[in-house]
DNA sequence: CAACATATAAACTGTTCAGTTCAGTTTTTT
DNA sequence: AAAAAACTGAACTGAACAGTTTATATGTTG
């Protein structure tokens, strides 16, 4: 009769695991986080956990993943939209900003730059799924622009590599090193203004 | 007879084990350095060892802290002497750049930004040995060439945020994520020059 | 020499924690 | 309802590792 949506779950807890590895991980980074913790937060046994992901590295990895891709593909609309160069800048500036600055977005960070010697695909993954999409979609961005006339850039590939950096401007060390909770709104406008100012001065037509 | 160089050394070994330590640490982590390896290391014994830091971290603490203060004294020393702005600039990123691209300074980067939530001090000790002193001199440095009408900034400290950022331009990412082992000249000498020409593009008079 | 400081090796403690195992229960499918 | 698949709970293993203790040695100084 019904047909209905037999999405070939792999098995009815999988999404209740992620959950409750999400919030463990982001409350209390990756050592810090025992399995143990994980299962009772996510309301599953010990075997269940091990059934889905083959070890605890491979976990984080997709709790991670499933972060950045979230991020990313709200990223990628918004900027496909628009046409003033100067208000997809400041757009996409003020993502990535409060990005870098929430909880999840430096928990991810942190997480990620301690681990990536001990376990270099994290690194790799993380970077796929995070800063290579941004930088893939500003050089789509950027180079588009140029073609049009509204902005004058000879390396594009550099320019996508500064906007991001642009957008930390000391908050962000700041946040990640624990020497502060949070930024105030003013704060985050001014980086990215600072950082759409800078750039348009140099890139501007 | 001879009166040699007693020079108050507070133990013979002191030294030894903080090189033993450097090696270790920069090699393996800081979770991935057992006590053991760094006393095998450093060729001394547990007990000498734990006679000097009441423990791991305080340990480690104090590798990074030679180090940074190293590149710091190194930096102040530089930037003091010269006139003309974009010489100075130039210079500086050159070294800011090259030290977070070195060996040493990425690891201290790792750990100290994987560890800085379990163990705040190490983030707070950090800053204030490494990025705060770039800062103040940076702020120092930009406010005079302001007052002598070589640069024009409205917000000093934001500029003063946003320079070392530029000289990171998705290399540094690259590099802490293990995504490749080392960075070629040319590439280096790109960054640096982008970071001056954007910087001065939107300060210069 | 005597006392004192420094260093050593090695065994030990206590804990933490990832990952396994398995007998038994619940849920889904046929 | 019967069979198959998913899940549970709890105990267990095995290893890593920070930090301590002990009994001993070496060297220095007054």
């Amino acid at each position: 009769m019904n047909a209905p949506a037999t999405v070939t779950k792999q098995g009815r807890k999988w999404d209740q695991v992620l959950e409750g590895a999400r919030t463990v991980f982001m409350r209390d980074g990756f050592e810090g986080a025992s399995v143990d913790d994980i299962v009772r937060e996510a309301g599953v046994s010990k075997a269940t956990l091990y059934s889905y992901f083959p070890d605890k590295r491979l976990l984080f990895l997709e709790v991670a993943k499933s972060e950045c891709n979230a991020q990313s593909e709200a990223a990628i609309q918004q900027i496909e939209g628009s046409g003033d160069v100067r208000e997809v800048l400041s757009t996409a500036a003020g993502r990535m900003v409060r990005f870098f600055m929430s909880d999840v977005g430096m928990q991810v960070f942190r997480i990620v730059v301690g681990e990536s010697q001990r376990f270099p695909e994290i690194g790799r993954e993380f970077y796929a799924s995070g800063p290579l999409m941004v930088r893939q979609m500003l050089v789509g961005f950027l180079s588009r622009a140029v073609d049009e006339g509204k902005l004058k850039i000879d390396d594009v590939e550099l320019a996508a590599d500064q906007f991001p950096e642009l957008c930390k401007a000391g908050l962000h060390m700041q946040l990640v090193l624990g020497l502060r909770d949070s930024a105030s709104e003013e704060e985050i406008d001014r980086v990215i203004e600072g950082a759409v100012d800078m750039f348009m001065s140099q890139y501007g037509v």
